[in-house]
DNA sequence: ATTCAGATTGCAACCGGTTGCAAAAATTGT
DNA sequence: ACAATTTTTGCAACCGGTTGCAATCTGAAT
């Protein structure tokens, strides 16, 4: 169907490997011929077809971007800035969406063969054994939003949870809340256990404030509205460290159609600082993620290990920060 | 690096066919050797290499899934049901971010590259010329949520903007408004013009309302908000049918901060009936589309598609229904 | 035991490229 | 003009599979 190799080496008159050459850089091919492998190309309409060269030189450009975050709408950013930082490497995302798989077992089949160069795990929920599978089958892996260890199996790149939940605490503290609740994300994750720590430690040390807790059912709108409908019912805390972004706006909803509205009856704090936080009509009061250098960053350390696939693990670590807006009182 | 069929092919003792037919079916394998290679298979941990034998077959599984929407959170869910329905047929999304991108050749050189078998692309506002190149080059495309056409260029799978238009038109007239906004999506797309050309349509028709239009830059919420500060400068109307619901949110936002509300000062029309137009604290009236149905019916047309490469080009309409929520006075 | 159709198997060529190697051509120095 | 280098070129084997074909095997029927 597709032009060949082939072909265009008979149209410019000359041999398959001179074609080859041309359009691998780095290859010794004189001007002259270069031209005439060009112009053949250009008469047919020639592309190389980068599978079959991937058979002899072992590399795709193929990357696994796996995700089960098709929910919450920070996501749609990292998608964003995923696709388009890989595209800018000339690397290829081959999206695979874990919604209803709990099992690595298949998706690493299908990415075995489809011989992916490596694999971006972005998801702060799935456990760390997942990217790790990838890692044992010797596919290089990076674990985006995962969780920090400081001799981690697999690399990761993220944010240390541990000290947003501490930052979130000293910043209700800060604004003088008496009583306090973390709403957190789905118990099992990993982000939410580690958020969960650092809050619980500041606030094990604070003299003469009431803690309370619970959890939502996932990082989405409906399950934050839940809980914080729940908490309604009950004698509520004077403000909530939620879970992340969306939680959050689940969380306002709740309290606005409850009568009552944030800050002045309930504080809000979130995390992520998605897109949406700064709506006008949302003015969501959260901790940033930098998502941005989370994804440079996970791309250049995929990139890195695909050249050295014996790389020892790494952990990279960026530091967030307290995004003030309309959801606390103030200082 | 990883285990071939030649290998498994010794170690079972057969030939390398008989490997090749384990795993191709309709292929003629006798159950004993099928179950040497299985034997043989699964120790090793081999897994064909899909790349390797489309050389052979032709055939990939690889689709294109292109898209410039990446910060309308309708297209996490559209993203969503494609991936999680191309990967039900087995198929395998290659996702390219066209954003900054308008010229259709870079893409469609690389999706040549990786011989993707078909492709489809995700956008509203891309000129069907987009989708018409890759036509042009042979490769099965779907334009998704494009524009209706009776006799398209390529498979169309979308909803009827012009009825949308009308029925929009018909929702605000219905309510007794009198003095009504086309607050439309960026001027260029097809899908802007359409809903304009229902929307007047049936305005024109209708005896002593006014009407007054504008647009907004991007189906966003930033652009959505600004175009509304814009009308709330001047003497707005009664209702508006805006965009799409990231739009209208925007514009919510742009009302209330002006110390207005919906629907009280102002009515608001969306349109797609995204998730977030539920949320409690937005509870946007709005237009379906019905999304799950476009995603499934392209990716059975790319399929099909693939089958029939000469199949004539079909244009499959879905149709909306106004969704009743609390951001236009009741009937 | 023999025949014969149908199922199974291996051989070898092929898919569209890449690459080590040795021969051929171009360049350099004298 | 000639030898020594350096560059460019084509050959042929290979990457990991598939597939048409002819040979072999199987089992049922005679």
């Amino acid at each position: 169907m597709a032009v060949t190799l082939k072909e265009v080496a008979e149209r410019a008159g000359v041999s398959r490997s001179a074609v080859s050459r041309t359009y691998t850089d780095g290859a010794s091919v004189s001007p002259k011929t270069r031209k005439k492998v060009e112009k053949a190309a250009k008469e047919l309409g020639y592309s190389p077809n980068a599978l079959a060269s991937s058979l002899t030189t072992g590399r795709t450009k193929l990357i696994g971007l796996i995700s089960n975050n098709f929910h919450n709408p920070l996501f749609l950013e990292v998608f964003d800035l995923f696709t388009r930082r890989l595209q800018e490497k000339g690397l290829r995302p081959l999206l695979v969406n874990l919604t209803d798989e709990t099992d690595p077992e298949n998706s690493l089949r299908m990415l075995k063969q489809y011989s992916v160069d490596g694999v971006i795990v972005a998801s702060s929920t799935l456990s760390p054994e997942f990217a790790k599978a990838f890692h044992d089958a010797k596919i290089p892996v990076v674990h985006s939003f995962g969780r920090f260890a400081s001799a981690p199996d697999v690399h990761v790149v993220g944010v240390d949870n541990v000290e947003c939940g501490r930052m979130a605490a000293r910043t209700l503290l800060a604004r003088g809340y008496k009583h306090i609740g973390f709403l957190g994300g789905p118990k099992g994750a990993t982000s939410t256990i580690d958020r969960r720590a650092g809050f619980m430690e500041v606030m094990g040390q604070a003299k003469g404030i009431k803690v309370k807790e619970s959890n939502a059912a996932a990082y989405s709108f409906e399950a934050g509205r839940t809980a914080m409908l729940k908490e309604l019912k009950g004698t509520h805390a004077e403000a909530y460290f939620c879970g992340d972004d969306v939680m959050s706006i689940g969380a306002l909803s709740a309290i606005n159609s409850s009568g009552l509205s944030a800050p002045t009856d309930i504080g809000i704090i979130g995390l992520n600082d998605m897109e949406m936080a700064k709506w006008e009509n949302i003015d969501l009061t959260t901790i940033r993620q930098p998502i941005k250098q989370i994804v440079d960053s996970s791309v250049e350390l995929v990139m890195a290990a695909l050249e050295d696939s014996n790389r020892h693990p790494e952990a990279r670590l960026f530091s967030c920060q307290v995004i003030e807006r309309g959801t606390l009182r103030p200082l």
